[in-house]
DNA sequence: ATGAATTATTGGAACGTTCCAATAAAAATG
DNA sequence: CATTTTTATTGGAACGTTCCAATAATTCAT
């Protein structure tokens, strides 16, 4: 509810008009910034716009302007810190450039997603953010471009298209991980957590393409399957080394992966950075921190959500720009594990 | 923008109307599901409406009916896992609710807190939920109160007074952990982590209370503030042990400041739960795979999140109503770090 | 000083919905 | 069957803003 006056009426823009003594389209004017009104009026309006407390009521005033000011960022893990990460990064751009944001978690169930999307467009969004549950069919481009609502796809793509998109360079980042350990001197080589998608697919190529480069064959028995958080990284680390007891190293699918897969070491009473290499992905800020400090690739999730954003809002401010892409550049992070 | 018809005009209500050969009352009606509406009027409209791809124009709606279905949410440190969990809660019980998420990030910026406030006033929010900045002044309570705008505040609290809030018992949960140190035989325990505030001084009165049960006298030494993350953990433990090497265990402010306490005993080559004795505070998912496994006071942050939406959505249903608080309702949570 | 050109200000319509009072239709009553 | 009562449907006003065209005030040129 806005702010009431006295005889509990919401207090308008014409309330100030009466006040000041000007017209409702002076206040709007000068409430807007406009450099239209001169001389003490716009002083007049403000100081009157004060006194009785007016608070502006954007709905009203998108009903005629159309332009909303929020935007809808759809995310599907948060409880994977480089989500939260990369949130916060969205968030900041986005408030920071005057908008608000509309979030929305769907947890990888794409009929939530589907929801959520829907109401983000009664909601009169200016732009949507999303980075796309599980699964999600790739004719939600479509249908999003038909709404006519400036759309940025994040972290995971949905195959080619002409959409834009933030991501990393997932298949390179992996390489640089998997390389590093190869050049160490390790054979075996697990690759730990996530599950089949997009990001998996490239994230396994770079690895088999580390070890190709090495003419090392690929051996189906060191990927592991599993969902792409802490008790995946612990249920494949201690699979991998039932089946396999020499391997001694590997690669996880993302940094919480590497963090679950440190839990099972710990509990073999393997010491990872000495009796195990071990390598991330992201570089969230907990990495920094494990228990031992994780070795990882950088593609520094903030700055990728910041990134994000900002193409959602070139978009708007240029609908018929050509396709916008950022794609982090990742870079090895040495820390104790490898 | 709303999906437009062939001469590229926003489809509306009237449209429909036409199509279906009644008033656009009746079809406001019908689509708002009300009961009033007879016979095959009911389908025609619906179908006049999917057929022309009619979207509800909500601001239009709210600015008539004054009922907006945002609801603000505000948090200041997505960076902890906990603030994540919490959110998620959240953000499920609203948008089950028929509700959408304005999510603010201020980072402890009271004057960013603020800000946003003020803008999830513009937007009309039909409800507020709060976890305040630190340092945020206690008059914020009136002003909200003044804007006629539900609120609960939640994890920290903002001192005496009647609005709705949910949170921890944070004493009796640091009096559990405290406790079972204490009982172990350790004479010697560290309180690490956490910035002076409401919350820490509850956390440490149940410190301080424990070690008053046992008799055991309270040393300045062994409390050492830092900022409540993973850096400000491990920073702490280095500096108790170098103090004081004889400690042997201590309680976290919360979970993170406990795994940064546990890389640095990693470094150190003290082994957790047999060299050292520790216990986090919150129960956060990462908890139960880190390595070691963390013990912890356990608040169950989701379900906290879920009652501090219920308080609102209550709150939001009947205003009269008396003060709602939740008090989530600690456990010792023992894992192998204690 | 006067008319033309420019600039500042304003009233009214419009945005798409909901609510209310009014009408039309149907049902019930005598 | 006429009249009242009840129920179903509808037109119009209202919500608070912005935009546009129109008016009023000012400046400029002659």
């Amino acid at each position: 509810m806005s702010k009431l006056n006295a005889t509990n009426r919401t207090i308008t823009i014409v309330d100030v008009a009466e006040e000041a003594n000007v017209s409702k389209s002076t206040v709007s004017l000068v409430l807007k910034g406009s450099p239209l009104i001169k001389g003490d009026k716009v002083e007049r309006v403000k100081q009157a716009a004060i006194k009785l407390g007016y608070v502006y009521n954007r709905r009203a005033g998108e009903l005629r302007g159309n332009a909303s000011n929020a935007i809808g960022v759809i995310i599907n893990d948060l409880m994977n810190p480089f989500f939260a990460e990369i949130l916060v990064g969205i968030e900041r751009k986005l408030v920071e450039a005057g908008y608000v944001v509309l979030m929305a978690h769907t947890n990888e169930d794409v009929q939530l997603q589907q929801r959520v999307l829907l109401s983000m467009r009664e909601q009169n969004a200016a732009g949507i953010m999303l980075c796309p549950a599980l699964n999600t069919p790739r004719s939600i481009l479509k249908t999003i471009q038909e709404w006519n609502i400036p759309l940025t796809v994040f972290v995971r793509n949905l195959g080619a298209g002409s959409y834009d998109f933030a991501g990393s360079d997932s298949e390179s980042g992996v390489f640089l991980s998997t390389s590093h350990l190869l050049n160490a001197g390790h054979t075996k080589v697990g690759f730990l957590g996530g599950q089949k998608g997009v990001v998996f697919t490239q994230r396994l190529a770079g690895y088999k393409k580390a070890l190709e480069e090495k003419g090392i064959p690929f051996d189906e028995e060191l990927v592991l399957n599993a969902n792409p958080n802490r008790e995946g990284g612990y249920q494949t680390m201690l699979e991998i080394l039932q089946k396999n007891p020499s391997v001694r190293a590997a690669v996880c699918y993302n940094d919480i992966v590497a963090f679950g897969a440190l839990s099972a070491l710990g509990e073999i009473g393997l010491k990872a950075g000495k009796d195990f290499s071990l390598i991330g992905f992201d570089n969230i800020l907990d990495s920094a921190h494990s228990n031992p400090p994780l070795s990882t690739i950088d593609i520094e999730p903030r700055k990728l959500g910041e990134h994000a954003a900002e193409i959602l809002l070139q978009r708007i401010k240029n609908p018929d720009i050509k396709r916008l892409v950022y794609s982090a550049k990742p870079t090895l992070k040495l820390r104790q594990t490898a």
